[in-house]
DNA sequence: ATGTCATATTCCTTGACAGGGATATGACGG
DNA sequence: CCGTCATATCCCTGTCAAGGAATATGACAT
């Protein structure tokens, strides 16, 4: 159940850039050449295959040699952990109403510590 | 419905740093004032003050000021939208299926472009 | 008023990283 | 072989962010 849910910080390290989660949202509609992706973000064609090194690395993409053309697309996988993560803080929604209870039994100046 | 979904990129920019990570981890527990995660993670107090700040101004934390010490807790609402993003990426798995279906049917040396 | 505790802020240095531009690579067509 | 297309890599430069060290702030106790 916890396995997965190794999260690391470079896979948000890489969705943290503005262009790459671009990328990453336009490749959600279906994987792309690095060519497609230039056009449709108006980048340069260096900075999107930089962009995809970092997305390759951090195992958020694939590749499909096809011809002369690269076609990337998402892989699943660190989809459903970051959301398999984002979901274990469900957990926060009780600990605020309880804390909200704490909060209001709290004499403002008989703190223990 | 894609209220929540509007998600930027520098929640996860926040959450792509080491050392933050950790803090988000260690509250998820509960609660803590900064000299708590300095004991706790090790860091240096200024660090940490300044990793807050950035966990604050990503939303990802508020503070309750009691006398002399600022607890720090994480809001749940960042989390919930990350969940909810992640999530909207299930279809992939399906889309996986069907992009190896294409990938069988196509003729290696026969592309229309 | 003064000292002290908890925390925030500032300055500095350094390393990472993004974009621009030019160029290398690699496969293919002729 | 040579040119060309698609993509990757290299070099350069500017910016931003993190850690270290010192210091400022702000509230409280005495």
């Amino acid at each position: 159940m916890s396995a997965t849910t190794a999260l690391a910080a470079p896979t948000f390290s890489a969705l943290g850039e503005a262009n790459r989660l671009r990328i990453v949202e336009l490749l959600r509609e279906g994987p792309l050449s690095v060519g497609d992706i230039v056009t449709r973000l108006g980048l340069r064609q260096p900075q999107v295959s930089k962009h995809l090194r970092v997305l390759d690395e951090s195992n958020l993409v694939s590749v499909e040699v096809r011809h002369r053309h690269r076609i990337y697309r998402l892989r699943p996988e660190p989809f459903s952990a970051v959301a398999e993560w984002a979901e274990s803080f469900e957990a926060l929604w009780e600990v605020r109403l309880d804390s909200l209870g704490r909060f209001l039994r709290a004499p403002d100046g008989g703190d223990g510590e």
